[in-house]
RNA sequence: GUGAGUGUAGCGCAAUUGGUUAGAGCUUCGGAUUGUGGUUCCGGCGGUUGAGGGUUCAAGUCCCUUCACUCACCCCA
């Protein structure tokens, strides 16, 4: 019989790039705790209703790429595909927004899309994500791009690209789209097919189309400056403003449309060279219309979601750096099977005193033992004499130089050396 | 969903135009005067060549099917 092994587009992440990972989460605890983000810890499957009124039923993500079921209650549940719309729906719930309240949430984990997997996009990835809720104005929007510039910054990333856009509101919004649905019905013979659906569902979504062709019409598009209203205007001015403020520099590019409906007025992407076709590292914007699509008041909101496994891919190609890797400091080691007892006890005192230790636990030799001690500082060998004598040899394992210490001292002589 | 490429030991690889019993390296395990690691030396374990079928005297090698992985399209983190 076959061996089972795991659903494609998942993988493993084992030991020697766990640590790795547990970095990143680190690093990005620290940066959003400085931010004043606070971490939660939500669902990962949802109501499907949730992501086919919130992302948008016309969404790729929606139409295509959800992992949905019916649970044995009959109720259709989804695997998240993305965090926002369930950190907004549990803001509302918890009102952890009412009566002029704002929230700052973090969040991370795996997010499902049934996508033909490649480079830097897996059926299960995860995601460091942080949403700002209850506050309208623009500062939030350059909060959020300024903690995504300032995360990848302490990471060491390089060569990255922050690329912005507004997209508009519910006022100007539908005004554009229509100038576009003029526009393009005007070269429909110069659409790719998928584009000739998009036009009546979605048009936005063409100006995004890397299809030659839709390019070239694209190029010639009206321009969604031109139809902004003040206010949406004024916005992405002071959006941009402010991150000039904060020294940052960005390429503007008015034809980034997200493949997410919620998305209002500020839309971004942060691009990496390293990655290959999936470019993005980080992507985000705001929302101002998702609270109510979902049923709840009209709340605002802007966050961003960062692709972990792409991060890590970013990172290994520029050699960044991960910290230390976890190692053991002393090995204790029995000299003859009369001593594997006393081994065993030595070892958990030494963990209960925060020194990390391992004894061999399988029968090795005492040669096969000592073999084992790999990077450890220090190798703490129990035969007869040291049984006989209440005693502990403690070499060390960088000079080789060994001594014998009273097995009561033994505890504190390695503390004050590690 | 579409296209291309790749599948040989735990890992990364080799095997002439189809030709004996598929090989080294690394890892692992054991050993090198029976109480001392990393280096070195010696040895062992390890494979239904992804799977199934076909052509042939003969298939890791050629053909078909299938599965998996990878990259790309699409879309995005």
């Amino acid at each position: 019989m076959a061996i089972i092994n795991a659903p494609r587009g998942t993988r493993d992440i084992l030991p020697s790039e766990s640590w790795k990972w547990a970095y990143i989460i680190n690093m990005a605890s620290q940066t959003m705790k400085d931010f004043g983000f606070s971490e939660v810890h939500l669902p990962i499957f949802e109501h499907t209703e949730l992501f086919s009124r919130g992302v948008g039923e016309t969404t790729d993500i929606v139409e295509k790429e959800m992992y949905t079921f019916n649970d044995r209650g009959g109720r259709s549940i989804t695997l998240r595909p993305e965090a926002t719309a369930g950190v907004v729906r549990a803001t509302l719930e918890n009102n952890l927004c009412v009566q002029g309240a704002s929230a700052k949430l973090w969040s991370w984990g795996p997010m499902f899309r049934h996508e033909r997997p490649q480079k830097g996009r897996y059926r299960q990835f995860y995601q460091i994500d942080a949403e700002c809720l209850g506050i309208a104005g623009a500062g939030a929007d350059v909060e959020i791009i300024s903690l995504t510039i300032e995360l990848f910054r302490r990471l060491g990333l390089k060569n990255l690209e922050v690329v912005i856009n507004s997209v508009g509101c519910e006022k100007c919004r539908p005004v554009y789209r229509q100038k576009l649905i003029e526009y393009f019905e005007g070269h429909k013979d110069e659409l790719c097919e998928t584009c000739l659906t998009r036009l009546d569902r979605n048009p936005l979504r063409i100006l995004d189309c890397k299809n030659e062709s839709c390019g070239h019409v694209a190029d010639n598009a009206p321009d969604i400056y031109d139809s902004l209203c003040d206010e949406c205007r004024e916005h992405f001015a002071e959006v941009r403003k402010g991150l000039e403020r904060l020294g940052f520099s960005y390429r503007l590019n008015k034809r980034l449309v997200r493949g997410l409906d919620y998305y209002t007025k500020t839309a971004y992407e942060i691009l990496s060279g390293d990655l290959g076709s999936q470019n993005a590292v980080a992507g985000g914007g705001r929302y101002d219309n998702l609270a109510s699509s979902i049923g709840g008041p009209k709340v605002p909101g802007v966050g961003f979601a960062c692709g972990v496994d792409r991060v890590m891919i970013v990172m290994e190609e520029q050699g960044c750096s991960f910290g230390k890797m976890p190692a053991v400091d002393v090995y204790v080691a029995a000299l003859g099977d009369d001593s594997r007892g006393a081994v065993q006890v030595l070892t958990y005192e030494l963990r209960k005193n925060n020194i990390a230790a391992e004894c061999d636990t399988s029968g090795k030799s005492f040669k096969a033992q000592m073999k084992a001690v790999g990077s450890c500082k220090f190798a703490c060998i129990i035969g007869t004499d040291e049984i006989a004598n209440h005693s502990v040899s403690v070499k060390n394992l960088q000079d080789g130089l060994q001594e014998t210490i009273a097995y009561d001292d033994v505890t504190e002589y390695i503390k004050s050396r590690v």
